[in-house]
DNA sequence: GGCGGCAAGATGGCATCCCATATCGCAGCG
DNA sequence: CGCTGCGATATGGGATGCCATCTTGCCGCC
């Protein structure tokens, strides 16, 4: 391997505990969400851990945390296999980030300052204008802040955890990115309205409208899905 | 250690990858679920993997499914410890917990079949009959029982596996049994109002009674925690 | 007497070896 | 020609040893 002296260029100056376990699970979800590792794909510990230059015990590890994040599944003497994505797994998987994140919408509503307030609306400017020059790589990525924001901005730390997990799951659908104007449009529309309940400290409303908008979103992935896999037969 | 060539008698032949490591994870959920190991209380990878007559390998691996099941906190050099459970976080997990089992309940108030909702309803019945001879372990058993069920007959898997996590945790909430006698009356009366709206197939109300069921619930949780707070300082 | 530094022990992380078992191909028999 | 059985190989699981680092307590200096 010719690239086996260079990988470790980048190891992460291993500062917290098992950092290069956590380090090799980063990269390979990063093949996994960007589509590198297919689903179906096999990952064997011994070639990933000769790629990496490192022994299997990361490896391992690594391998159970993706595992536990649902992208992976580890049958023995097998490898493990990048778990299938469909339209039905994205459905239920945006119904429960829909859940969760709704929670936090109407937390937030009850609870903001306004220094988180004005944090928040900045943000929301920023995608507007994103939006609008038709950015859409920053105008995706600014969208994914927000929603980090919101659900952190919440201050309750189990849907943090939980939401962090899922949303690992949900990434992978974000890179078939959802190009249709219209529900581009409706999502916009959609992040207004939050911001509206927001100032107004309308908890229902904030609640209804995050929730409605996490599973719009997960309809549309599940659309796309649904219509590669009706291609692909 | 005098317990030394005893303990692997009952090794759970095992038969799925990783058994091992799943069998230690439990032991020690137990212990700490039941309180045996204390908040804050220490797990050492060499003292366990000695106990247990194993490697430090699997405890390793159990230690890790602990941790992501959010019940120890790992340092490096210091062992495992287990993590306090106050009663703001009880009150944060119930609250995730009751959205993840409202959307369930919802779910499966709009789709739940006959057979279904007849063994829900004998579930119910069985409780109801140990509530009223006061036979308050099967009681609570019963009870989890009807929960797990209702989050299961959802059948929407990323919902069963987040459940699943986070009543791992307010498991250990169960042994600090609520025994004050109103909330066991509207306890009770929270779940006929379930059965009613399953019954009655209305998924707002099934939703919103089931909501409210798990706030009260992480309420009174809470409550017991803060009190044994107070009492401890 | 208090405080800072140093040394020994404790502890988890990583590497490496061995093992049990599932998989897959091939050969030999029917 | 097809099926069965065996063996080689692949692969993950477990055990063990070494290492880096944190903790802790003690000793000496101020």
């Amino acid at each position: 391997m010719t690239l086996s002296d260079q990988t470790d260029s980048d190891l992460p100056a291993e500062a917290t505990p098992t950092a290069i376990a956590g380090w090799v699970a980063d990269v390979l979800r990063d093949r996994i969400v960007k589509g590198e590792l297919a689903p179906g794909a096999r990952l064997v510990e011994r070639k990933i851990s000769a790629e990496l230059n490192l022994s299997r015990t990361p490896v391992r590890e690594a391998l159970k945390l993706l595992h536990n994040d649902g992208l992976i599944e580890i049958s023995r003497n097998k490898g493990a296999m990048v778990t299938r994505y469909d339209a039905e797994g994205a459905m239920n998987l945006f119904e429960v980030i829909a859940g969760l994140e709704s929670i936090a919408a109407s937390r937030l509503a009850r609870t903001i300052g306004e220094a988180d307030l004005d944090e928040l609306e900045e943000l929301h400017d920023q995608m507007m204008v994103f939006h609008k020059i038709g950015n859409h790589a920053d105008y995706f990525d600014t969208n994914s802040l927000i929603h980090d924001r919101i659900v952190a901005l919440a201050g309750n730390p189990v849907i943090s955890a939980t939401h962090r997990r899922l949303i690992a799951l949900a990434r992978r659908g974000r890179y078939i990115a959802i190009t249709d104007p219209a529900r581009l449009t409706q999502s916009v529309d959609e992040h207004c309205r939050l911001m509206a309940a927001l100032r107004a400290r309308d908890e229902a409303a904030a609640a209804e409208v995050w929730r409605l908008h996490l599973l719009h979103t997960g309809e549309s992935v599940a659309a796309v899905l649904g219509a590669e896999a009706a291609a692909a037969s």
